[in-house]
RNA sequence: GUCCCCAUCGUCUAGAGGCCUAGGACACCUCCCUUUCACGGAGGCGACCGGGGUUCGAAUCCCCGUGGGGACGCCA
């Protein structure tokens, strides 16, 4: 049988790390069998879901690279299948109609938790055999539930957890039509993992409490049953829960950020899941290694560092091309123009295997496009008066010179050895001067991209 | 409260009864490289939640406890 797996989000808000990283595990577990990739809306809360969480998601979907082939289905699309499947239950008494007002409903609830129980449903519209049904009352429009098999357990061997069981008894009859007739989740859920053919629900953690529900729906329909891998949650780096409030980020903000998406496939890939030791690996491996056996069943917490660590690898891998013209907006952003013919990628060259992230990169390298921001404790500590003739000299000698790397150097040289001091001792003032901080690549590669008109003149501003 | 789940270095994890005096990675520390800062290289610090079993032998299996998390919606 084809493997077909689904990522199902709802549209109420972006696309964050957990989403992601489900959508990652169930994208590449598809790949690795040769199997179908479904994207499904679940946009039934009509009142929360909003058109543009729904491009948020399918922009970070694509940024992530995460192609699926078949939809994106949209649930509320589906209506009317879901209706034809709600009557073909109600006809065959697998659900029923229930009058209870949303306000009884709440006291009931309210005063099962005082009492210590479980809240739930009290199943007084549920027909029974011999029981008598109050009359239905006109000014309320009834929800439809779903008629849960009181006895029993539901057991199923999760992919991820192991083998989980659930007593019926612990189940109330879910709502699985709203007042206003739309279906809810959990019923839109089975319907479609059904008709949409899925063999493995891999989803997040919180959804294993519906699975039970969902099974007994599945049966009573007739339908076969999915197998079912649930991802336990991603915390954030202080080991809390990540909401809306609390750090919880759409995918595109580490776009904003200045990380590759490769290194967020790559850092989500290895947050739960393990290949033995390997922490490095390109898409295309993951999918080949990728199965569920390897996944943790307990929380993981999120972790920057390593986030970063792997973004600077990607960063190093990357291929210059993108790197500029990617460079070249972030550099915009912070106001700084780059013409399409500057050596902006020697530059790159010089500065990718020493950051972290592509806005690090675009800061770090500003000043070769713009008067350097002096560092004043820099430029206190290294641009004393008695190094003023020497820089002197070196700005003479300097004006004769072939403009690149090697004689720079050479030049450098012949002053330190002039004026018997160490290296450093000329080149820190010179890279404050023409850096404005005490951190650069070589400084002889610095001057050699940055031009000797514009080495010239940093140097006059500098001791002027 | 009730039900369900989880538990190895600070963090991500390897580990499917002997290969474990518990391995790797990030972070941290030291040293080397060096023109500063990085990169890179070599080392170091650092963990099986507690208690009972089972077994010749347990990080690995079972039970209890503790801690954490999730669910209990006419949300998904």
């Amino acid at each position: 049988m084809t493997v077909r797996t689904r990522f199902a989000p709802s549209p109420t808000g972006f696309l964050h790390i957990g989403g992601a990283r489900t959508a990652l595990f169930s994208w590449a577990y598809a790949k690795k069998h040769g199997g179908d990739f479904i994207l499904r809306i679940e946009d039934t809360d009509v009142a929360r879901s909003t058109p543009e969480a729904v491009q948020a998601i399918l922009d970070g979907m694509q940024w992530l690279g995460l192609d699926y082939d078949e939809g994106p289905f949209y649930q509320m699309q589906r209506m009317d299948r879901y209706k034809q499947v709600i009557q073909k239950m109600l006809d065959e008494g697998s659900a029923y109609y229930c009058y209870c007002s949303k306000e009884e409903l709440d006291a009931l609830r309210e005063s099962q938790m005082q009492q210590g129980l479980k809240p739930r449903y009290d199943g007084c519209w549920r027909p029974e055999a011999g029981k008598v049904l109050p009359s239905p009352p006109q000014d309320i429009p009834p929800v439809i539930r779903f008629k849960n098999p009181q006895s029993g357990h539901v057991v199923w061997h999760d992919l991820v957890k192991g083998e989980i069981s659930i007593a019926n008894q612990e189940l109330d009859d879910l709502i699985i039509a709203r007042a206003d007739g739309t279906p809810t989740y959990n019923f839109c859920v089975v319907v479609d993992d059904w008709e949409m053919g899925i063999t493995q629900v891999i989803r997040g953690d919180d959804h294993v409490n519906n699975t039970p529900r969902q099974i007994n729906m599945l049966m009573a329909l007739g339908a076969t049953i999915p197998q079912y891998a649930h991802l336990s949650m991603i915390l954030g780096s202080d080991g809390q829960k990540l909401s809306k409030r609390h750090g919880a980020v759409s995918v595109m903000q580490y776009d904003e950020d200045g990380y590759l998406p490769e290194a967020v496939l790559n850092y989500l890939a290895r947050l739960g899941w393990s290949h033995g030791d390997d922490e490095i690996f390109s898409k295309q491996q993951f999918c080949e290694w990728f199965d569920l056996d390897h996944i943790t069943p307990s929380a993981a917490q999120f972790n920057t560092e390593k986030l970063n660590w792997l973004n600077a690898h990607y960063i190093k891998q990357a291929d210059n091309e993108y790197l500029v013209s990617d460079i070249t907006k972030r550099l915009n952003k912070l106001n700084v123009v780059v013409s399409a013919q500057s050596n902006l990628s020697a530059v790159i060259d010089l500065y990718k295997e020493r950051v972290s992230t592509l806005n690090e990169l675009a800061a770090n390298i500003a000043y070769f496009y713009q008067k350097p921001v002096m560092d004043q404790a820099a430029a206190e500590k290294h641009l004393t008066v008695d190094i003023k003739p020497v820089i002197a000299t070196l700005v003479e000698l300097l004006k004769g010179v072939d403009w690149q790397a090697e004689p720079i150097h050479q030049v450098i040289n012949e002053v330190v050895a002039q004026y018997q001091l160490k290296f450093p001792k000329v080149a820190m003032p010179l890279r404050v001067m023409l850096t404005g901080i005490a951190q650069s690549p070589s400084i002889d590669q610095v001057m050699a991209l940055l031009g000797k008109d514009e080495v010239l003149a940093r140097i006059d501003s500098a001791l002027n």
